[in-house]
DNA sequence: TTGGAATGTCAACAACACTGACATAAAATG
DNA sequence: CATTTTATGTCAGTGTTGTTGACATTCCAA
């Protein structure tokens, strides 16, 4: 292939430490802003991060079991449990014992749990819609691109496969 | 309003709800591989994520006081504080009385401590840069928008501080 | 039917964030 | 010089979220 040696010297410019330091660090600065709002609305219910994830994921794929959210999230079903135990202590998840077997629990959720993640992501769409506007498609794309490839494979799995699943809904 | 009905249909697709869902998504999952490989490192250390964020700026910024730190890290003094005193104790982070306000504490990584903040850094650059290979400088420079447009204000001072404070130095 | 695998629950513990109260020291201000 | 403000550190208590370990339930297959 004739790459030229301008390739190292100048093309490449942005593998350079110093910009992968950069990105380093606007993720750690863009991932506060990205929880800063459901974090405050959180907080007036007495929830946290772990009760948002479950809720986000419980909306995106209603009916789904513990086990599969415990791999999606990527926590033990202890820590889980917990979380899910006080939401539907509060109505906002609904269990339904499966039917063809009767281990699995099927998660929903209730019409105040619903209500709940509206409230969380529309705060959250908020932001990524003004931060979307401000740059445009072209800049959006390769920041969706960026963040798929940083991905473990197995979790790029996970992420597909969610995106499948609002595919076929829609 | 005389925006268009094209502008609405088709030119901001990337706007929409799905759209926006799917970043939030990747932004959780992203975000899961990016510190999954300090997290192992850290582990083997007996160390946490504060740790490595304090271990980070101080490496960004030598000599930055306990105070500064307290803004760029968004944590509480006695947060920190316990962080620091085992980085302290064990020997990784060295602290000396400012010579102009004596009630300052300025930072520095001693060789120890800048020997873990390669290793960390590295395996954190490492799949980073492997990323950024894969999608290419266009998508990067979006990727990079993307995240600052999602900052707080406030942490974007802070995020443009640092960049600036790195230009000097080089 | 019995034993193993899958699934989910309960209890206890550790890390790390928070608040609040307080102490010390030094700088700044009157 | 007395007072206030600033920077830092510490102690105690609490909450969220992660972990392990132990155990119950259910299903399936030998």
């Amino acid at each position: 292939m004739a790459i030229s040696n301008r390739s190292t010297g100048e093309a490449l410019l942005f593998l350079t430490d110093e910009q992968l330091r950069q990105g380093i660090e606007a993720m750690f600065f863009a991932y506060r802003g990205f929880t800063a709002d459901p974090d405050r609305i959180l907080d007036k219910h007495g929830y946290g991060r772990a009760h948002h994830r479950a809720i986000h994921f419980i909306n995106c794929v209603p009916g789904t079991t513990v086990n599969n959210l415990l791999h999606i999230l990527g926590v033990t079903k202890q820590s889980l449990n917990r979380v899910l135990r006080s939401l539907i202590e509060d109505g906002l998840v609904e269990v339904q014992v499966g039917q063809k077997d009767r281990r699995e629990r099927h998660l929903y959720l209730t019409e105040t749990g619903q209500s709940l993640e509206q409230e969380l992501s529309n705060a959250q769409r908020a932001r990524m819609r003004s931060a979307y506007r401000d740059v445009g498609a072209d800049a959006v794309s390769g920041f969706r691109q960026v963040l798929e490839a940083m991905m473990d494979p197995e979790m790029k799995r996970a992420y597909w496969k969610l995106r499948d699943n609002e595919g076929m809904d829609k």
